[in-house]
DNA sequence: TATTAGCACTCGCAAGTGATGAGTGCTAAC
DNA sequence: GTTAGCACTCATCACTTGCGAGTGCTAATA
């Protein structure tokens, strides 16, 4: 158990170590108000602290700086609330001003407003449209023999895929087979239509549709082609502006692995309601052992749409970003649930 | 005028360095065969290049490396053309093996393609939508106040937009709407919408809709609401692989340009068929002074779509990359046209 | 007994030094 | 016109040195 005196010491050491990036020494921490004991003593409990595992020392005789250890503790017990600043408040309110024409865009915004604030790089997972149910069908020939599949969802999200058209097939067919999607498909989950499609609507498109084998194997496929969930990105370059990244390898590590877009998952928590934070090594991607995550996700309703994150050096300011992610995970969801389930 | 003599100097320098990455010296050049002088005779012909503006020293008594100028000359007069590799070739074809349901996802892959062959970053800018045409409009309720517009292009391109519906609009009078908008303005360039749309169709619209100008407020914005060229990029890290990144300094500025989307259109030639190079600080922008930008253009049909570029150190492969470029944009030009224009 | 002052010691860092070697320009010989 | 030879330049690297911030330990103090 730690005794008053070393929590204090331990706040104080990581808030300092936060805000300058030096290892701090005791001298120097007994210069501070909050710190009303001399240089000696502050060594001792300094030397007590690192023995349990929560400071380290860059070399024999550096100051100290904050372990991961060290860092899980401040998270979980010294992590004092913060009242967002106004012009905060009022920045991320501005997201929100313009009307909305596509989510994409507001959650494309909503990343460069976050990494502007923290200084940090933000991620946001687009919705994960396989949880989405099919609202309407739609087909459109561009050619004789090519058209575009459009699947509305009840999220508004639009999903658009191209196929070959079979030879000789009419408009009528055509017509007739958008009237047997729409039938039997609207409210079927995306990530369950294949087997809808095969189960229960092909049997009725077979019997109605000429040509109806090979339409089948290419709308088949184009309609059931994997949707990835979408990332987006904010200031990307932001990380290389603080100093633990002034090592070209480490830099050239993680903007590698932003541009390879299956890692990033593995950085998010499960779908969860609330904050999570992943410190260095927990994140299990080797190139993120220096860096933090702190993740949120916001809903549509009460339907957990897509996760929120930010990503910084160990050494970031938590009490910020936590405060700014909350802030900004409820306002999106708000407003988005505003705007796509209506009642104004 | 260059004599033959020098015309090969600079050459073989130019090429050296380009592999290399070091300033080139007397005594290396002469080693090779192709260069039958001592390291004198080629001291004298290369401090008459230098006088020339072709080649520079990067301290008093270094090697020489390409100039600006150099290069400029080296790209415009010796440069001989380079077959592909047959290995080359069947990594582009890769691109168009899959059946493709997506042109996004085709641009995507084209780009990684061309930035793994070339180990340089490639952008493609997507299609200019507002070249195209309306083929067909669609409106979808999601509640009982909101609604997505689809258009779709006559080059298959999708685009949504939410929209409020005012209080009270019956489906009839959507289903109005829609057939409204299709008579009139199918064909219309993108571009043309709005005014379009305020011309021609608001009185039609304004007669046969209960809430016309509720709606048009909204519909009208969401509609028009300025539709951007979209920018992919394939391997935004790999310049930071080469040596002349090393520079921190640099790295930061060229991560933080290929950020802001909108700095990105100026590294475009103004679509130009063929291939353009651009040397240095022949970019305008002054994080890619050390940079080459070569830029081709691909088409559906005889219509330009977007443009294809690769951005790597001045000291590029120009003859490499100008031969996967050449190629990528044919071959992909000839892919999209198949694929949406038909006839096969 | 808990705290603090004092002191010897450690180590990273930056500045300075010198040897090395690749490269040049110039001159004189071929 | 071409080339060999030579003195000179400069970046780079390994090595040394001095400085300063910081520590651990011991003994004095409240």
């Amino acid at each position: 158990m730690l005794t008053n005196r070393q929590l204090l010491i331990l706040q104080v050491t990581v808030d300092d170590f936060i805000q300058t990036a030096q290892p701090v020494g005791s001298r120097q921490l007994s210069k501070k108000e909050e710190v009303p004991f001399s240089p000696a003593t502050i060594r001792n409990e300094m030397a007590d602290l690192e023995e349990m595992g929560y400071l380290e020392k860059t070399h024999t005789s550096s100051g100290r700086i904050p372990s991961e250890k060290g860092y899980r503790f401040y998270v979980d017990h010294l992590l004092t609330p913060q009242l967002a600043s106004s012009d905060d408040m009022l920045q991320i309110q501005s997201v929100f001003q313009e009307r909305i024409t596509e989510t994409e865009q507001v959650i494309q915004k909503t990343a460069k407003i976050l990494s502007d604030l923290t200084s940090y790089t933000s991620i946001l997972l687009g919705p994960d449209v396989r949880k989405h149910r099919v609202k309407r069908f739609s087909i459109v020939p561009l050619s004789n023999d090519s058209a575009v599949a459009i699947i509305i969802t009840d999220s508004g999200h639009v999903e658009n895929r191209l196929f070959q058209l079979p030879h000789g097939l009419t408009a009528s067919d055509i017509e007739k087979m958008v009237n047997i999607l729409n039938e039997q498909l609207t409210g079927v989950h995306l990530h369950d239509l294949q087997r809808a499609l095969e189960k229960e609507t092909a049997a009725l498109l077979k019997q109605h549709i000429g040509r109806y084998g090979e339409l089948m194997s290419s709308f088949g496929a184009a309609i059931t082609s994997p949707q990835e969930e979408k990332v987006f990105y904010g200031g990307k370059s932001k990380l290389l502006h603080h100093p633990e990244f002034k090592d070209l390898q480490k830099a050239r590590g993680l903007i590698t692995m932003m541009d390879q877009a299956n890692q990033i998952s593995t950085l998010f928590s499960p779908n969860q309601a609330g904050i999570h934070i992943r410190i260095g090594s927990e994140n299990t991607l080797l190139e993120m052992e220096d860096c933090s995550v702190i993740t949120a996700s916001y809903t549509i309703g009460e339907e957990q749409m897509g996760s929120i994150a930010i990503i910084g050096p160990t050494r970031m300011d938590y009490r910020r970003v936590v405060t700014l992610l909350d802030l900004m995970s409820g306002d999106l969801s708000r407003e988005l649930t505003r705007i796509l389930r209506g009642s104004r």
